[in-house]
DNA sequence: ATATATGGTGAAGCACCATTCACTTTATTA
DNA sequence: TAATAAAGTGAATGGTGCTTCACCATATAT
């Protein structure tokens, strides 16, 4: 049926080119950065830009979405390592502390925290399998009893969503602190 | 020496339009929202908004001023009702859930959060006030053996500053409830 | 080698916004 | 009441940024 002549090579290149600068430009400027100065990044006329997505807001989500396949990667790997033995606790926490210092200076991971629920097939299922992995990352440090009971993978996500970014390492790690041991007295 | 003489009435009238406007405005639409439309509100033309204000960025700056003026009487007031004899760490949590409940729905509240240590010479007056208000009630609580022993004001402003403004109103009971008992199983 | 559709180009259109300024209106003072 | 300086006006300016399109270049198929 649809028999769509496959793609030219330079056109495959230039949205190489394209996601990369992309990524580069949001990651050090933020989704604001100008279609000009991705396209002059990525060595292309705005044009082109155009040739490969319709607007500026599918060329962002393509880049979020990128993103969350990377998160989504890191969660599956920090369960495999709880599954070989290391505590789920430590694992959850490593995964959250490289989330956040990850967004400190890449603007593109911390759009995607506010992307969620909001996204192409692809990405749901990228999205999908970060809450599997990390569900069960939650259950195996409650089974620990390192966790609280009623912890979930949501409660999780809010924290990233709310995450100091734009705060010192020092502040950051304050941050963590205050969260995992909570504020009333002992 | 300065015998400047007194500004005309419709000026002072209309400087308290504009602010009232400019506070209304950026409460609903952020920060973001044109002079037109700040003007239109107040129903002035766009040109008397620069006989009041050299720059859009100086009439945020005083929205936002006003703003940081009505959480340093709130802290105050908390302060007082716990001098009163009310528990402080009560106090202090219904403090802080006054302040993000507010924010979820006033831009002005959430731009003052990022404005905080860059002012003018009143602004860091009412920031004194907040700083002196809020500390005597972290001691207080402390003493009292509410509150873990290392709590400083400066972590008061990091959770505020991370509060997740944007969420619904059980959502952010769900963030102060994981902040006071912490993540660690008890 | 030629044909042709796919891809690339970047100037121009369009919309939005902050800011300015020559001019008019009006509160105040004498 | 007349003079005058303060305040108000809003069209115009200039800048920025997304998006479009008529045209050119070239990779691929025959």
């Amino acid at each position: 049926m649809t028999s769509a002549r496959p793609p030219r090579a330079d056109a495959v290149r230039n949205r190489a080119k394209i996601m990369g600068a992309a990524h580069e430009q949001i990651t050090a400027h933020g989704p604001g950065v100008s279609m000009e100065q991705i396209a002059a990044a990525a060595g292309v006329a705005v044009g082109t830009l155009y040739k490969h997505f319709l607007t500026k807001t599918e060329l962002v989500a393509a880049v979020v979405a990128a993103s969350i396949t990377a998160v989504a990667d890191d969660a599956e790997a920090a369960r495999r390592r709880a599954a070989n033995g290391s505590r789920a606790l430590e694992e959850i926490t490593g995964f959250l502390t490289r989330l956040v210092d990850t967004a400190a200076h890449d603007h593109a991971v911390k759009a995607a925290a506010r992307t969620l629920n909001a996204a192409d097939p692809a990405t749901r299922e990228d999205e999908a399998r970060a809450t599997r992995a990390l569900g069960e990352l939650i259950h195996a440090a409650q089974t620990a009893g390192d966790l609280r009971a009623d912890f979930t993978v949501d409660d999780l996500y809010l924290l990233f969503s709310t995450a100091p970014t734009d705060q010192p390492s020092a502040v950051r790690a304050r941050w963590l602190t205050l969260l995992l041991t909570g504020l009333a007295a002992r």
